[in-house]
DNA sequence: GTCCGATGCAGACTATAGTCCGTAGATCAA
DNA sequence: TTGATCTACGGACTATAGTCTGCATCGGAC
């Protein structure tokens, strides 16, 4: 795990297509699922590692299975 | 989310059921994942919420694919 | 009885998830 | 141009993920 930008590279993008797809807001988005518009902008550049429970409150939010992310996630995910 | 000892408590025994099937200690699972012997202690009595990246590594080691333990998770998973 | 591998658990610690300010630049409408 | 909305980003902060050490307890082997 020696670069922190890159393993959580496809969460991001995912995040914000599924977002943009319900037309909402950065900030609309935070608000549903409880947490600050500016962290929903660190998930979606990918600089940060969400919880379970934050994964799960938000594809809750965007009426998303959380399998789906985590899915995507595993993906591009390299173990060292 | 109030109790949190309560939001996580499927992924525990997922966790403690896969590692049992492969007959490992949590110390071997934890020297597998490459985390801490106390710390898989702690996620399978529920006590820990862990990132997507540990999640992915866990469920790696246990040739498990990790949309499995987020479906679970979303399962019991209370919002509010 | 003792020994041993496995687990629970506590405390103190480090790393990082997540919050809360504020500012700046881009875009679009009036 | 001005104003409104959206997003990137910084800094300082709080909450919690994850480590490390050590000790207690429980079973099963002997």
């Amino acid at each position: 795990m020696s670069n922190p930008e890159l393993y959580t590279l496809s969460l991001g993008p995912v995040l914000r297509a599924q977002r943009n797809q319900k037309g909402w807001s950065q900030e609309e988005l935070a608000h549903r699922v409880g947490l600050d518009r500016t962290y929903i902008s660190l998930l979606e550049r990918g600089l940060r590692q969400p919880t379970l429970g934050t994964i799960v409150k938000i594809s809750a939010a965007l009426e998303m299975p959380p399998e789906d992310f985590v899915a995507e996630l595993g993906r591009s995910y390299k173990v060292d």
